[in-house]
DNA sequence: ATGAAAGCGCTAACAG
DNA sequence: CTGTTAGCGCTTTCAT
């Protein structure tokens, strides 16, 4: 018996301490492969006394199975990178990966060749979580590699979704302004081409049509600036709208600050809502009126399912809640 | 000579077609170690011809050296680690450490017991950068481990730092506030306990005492609900006050929320600073004057610096540039 | 169901 | 300066 230099049990210890062999302390430990339940119950045991943790270094070198966690972010630049939401994603998923011993790399996926095989080949990596996820990025999911692929936001075959429930957060945000009255509501989106932006787009054209309402559609990109500029032409094309409701957060603070500048009163003349309640929505002025959505959680539910490689339902619904403060 | 069934080229490859042993093409891949210069061109070409990259997973099994960066942030609760700043950090180094093939782990650091060796033993780590780093984080350290923790903030031996020139930018800032007529000029700081806050403070006592004006510190928490409650004890102590300096840009925002319920005008009655330039610095009413800080940068370095091994200074400055906007 | 043995790709003594 | 040799700790055929 070899001594340990560094006081680490290894698996040979473990063996040895529960009479069985390495191959059968391995499987049961791995939970791969046959084991008698005597044997399962004394390797455990073994395990337990001491504190046995395997080295994911030899464990990946042999299975080769990859150390790492890429979180592909899809998006027409890397500034995408930039977005204080992936931030928020990160930190959740750097959090979350630490009981795994998995640490997380960021990459953007261009959105017109979001290319996985190159990530997935990547020896190091051993599970990816996609955000702003496009059918062409789904569709670049080698089928080979099911199972270690998870969506923040839309699914498919092999690979499971997880994202808030967009269409029903924004049927929400709609209602409490069609209730307080408001009867021209315009909505600022988001890019055309990113699929979570389309549920909350269609909720608003149903309870428009459902309400006898105007559609007051402008494109945003998610951006403040744009938020501005879009609100703008809500204002300029239809001047009587009285209430506007962003796509995100940071669109309504652009729509904020362009009736800010054109002397508009909110709520009073036209009310502002926002969708995901970052930290500042709190703290513009007026208030603003959200939903707020559980990113931890769902970063936390995608990587579990990726790193336990246990079932998961294809698709899991988040709450998204309103939060009513002053802007409407 | 056996074939690779995954088409990635082996060290032994390498050696192979630069007809030197795996020794030797080890020496020179790994910089460690002599090796003749002929040796080393002809290695170097061949890593080059066969795309060669090593093996991560075995280079860590031999050598015991980890593949995961852990950010740790020191603060009172685990809830720092949903600051944005933190936020913001561990995206970068997210995406920072892509190229060195390591992901990375966010943990927090209690404040009053900030276990350093339990994360640097563990071999799952390579490498540590500190965040909100405290004397006592800095002790902790094993002497062992220098050369792998990096400190985005203060630094000690062994442990190099990165970070912007609080005392510098501060003053500008300070300056600005002086130049534009303000001499009642009063500050919302960090917590006490952390040292990066300090500086602030100090270019803060310095220019009132050199410009024989009052000081009006009172401590805040980098926190938003703080700013608010620190504004309104200003206001209270010294009525007169006719600018409010804020340790961040979210300590700001609370203090334009307590002014505008208070009815004071902002810049007009009282100017309001920020610190850091958040990306909705430029979106409060009025837009925030703060100092930029380039975070991405100053993690870059840090992560570098601590993955490549290489030597650094002991502590690298970057600048803090103030950013007028309308709040002052 | 279990164990013996081979080997993942690399680094690090150690001899030359 | 260079090559030979011996593993790092684990999983995985393959017999038994």
């Amino acid at each position: 018996m070899r001594t340990r230099p560094d006081g680490q049990a290894r698996l040979e210890d473990v063996a040895r301490v529960a009479g069985v062999s390495r191959s059968t302390a391995s499987r049961v430990i791995s939970g791969s492969g046959p084991a008698s339940a005597a044997a399962r119950d004394r390797v455990r045991s073994a395990v337990q006394s001491l504190g046995y943790r395997p080295d994911q270094a030899a464990r990946s070198l042999v299975s080769r199975s990859g150390f790492r966690l890429v979180l592909g972010v899809v998006g027409t630049s890397p500034r995408v990178l930039d977005d204080p939401y992936v931030h928020r994603a990160v930190a959740a998923a750097a959090s979350a990966g630490t009981a795994y011993e998995v640490g997380v790399s960021l990459e953007w996926l261009p959105r017109h060749a979001p290319r996985l095989d190159r990530i997935l080949d990547d020896r190091t990596v051993r599970a990816v979580v996609l955000i702003n996820t496009t059918e062409a990025a789904l569709d670049a999911v080698p089928s080979t590699f099911r199972g270690r692929v998870a969506s923040i936001g839309i699914g498919a075959r092999g690979v499971p979704s997880f994202d808030v429930d967009n269409g029903g957060g924004a049927a929400a945000v709609l209602e409490h302004l069609y209730a307080t009255g408001r009867r021209r509501i315009a909505m600022v989106t988001g890019p055309l081409w990113m699929p979570c932006a389309r549920r909350p787009v269609e909720a608003y054209r149903n309870l428009m049509r459902s309400a006898g309402l105007p559609v007051r559609l402008v494109p945003g990109d998610f951006s403040a600036a744009t938020g501005r500029r879009a609100t703008r032409t809500v204002l300029d094309r239809w001047p009587d709208t009285d209430a506007v409701f962003g796509i995100n957060d940071a669109t309504a603070f652009g729509a904020l600050a362009t009736l800010r500048n054109a002397g508009y009163q909110v709520p009073g003349d036209v009310a502002v809502a926002g969708f995901d309640d970052i930290a500042y929505a709190e703290l513009s002025a007026p208030a603003l009126t959200t939903a707020t959505h559980p990113v931890e959680r769902i970063v936390t539910s995608a990587v579990g399912a990726v790193l336990e490689q246990s079932w998961v339902p294809p698709s899991t619904l988040f709450p998204s809640t309103l939060v009513r403060r002053d802007s409407a």
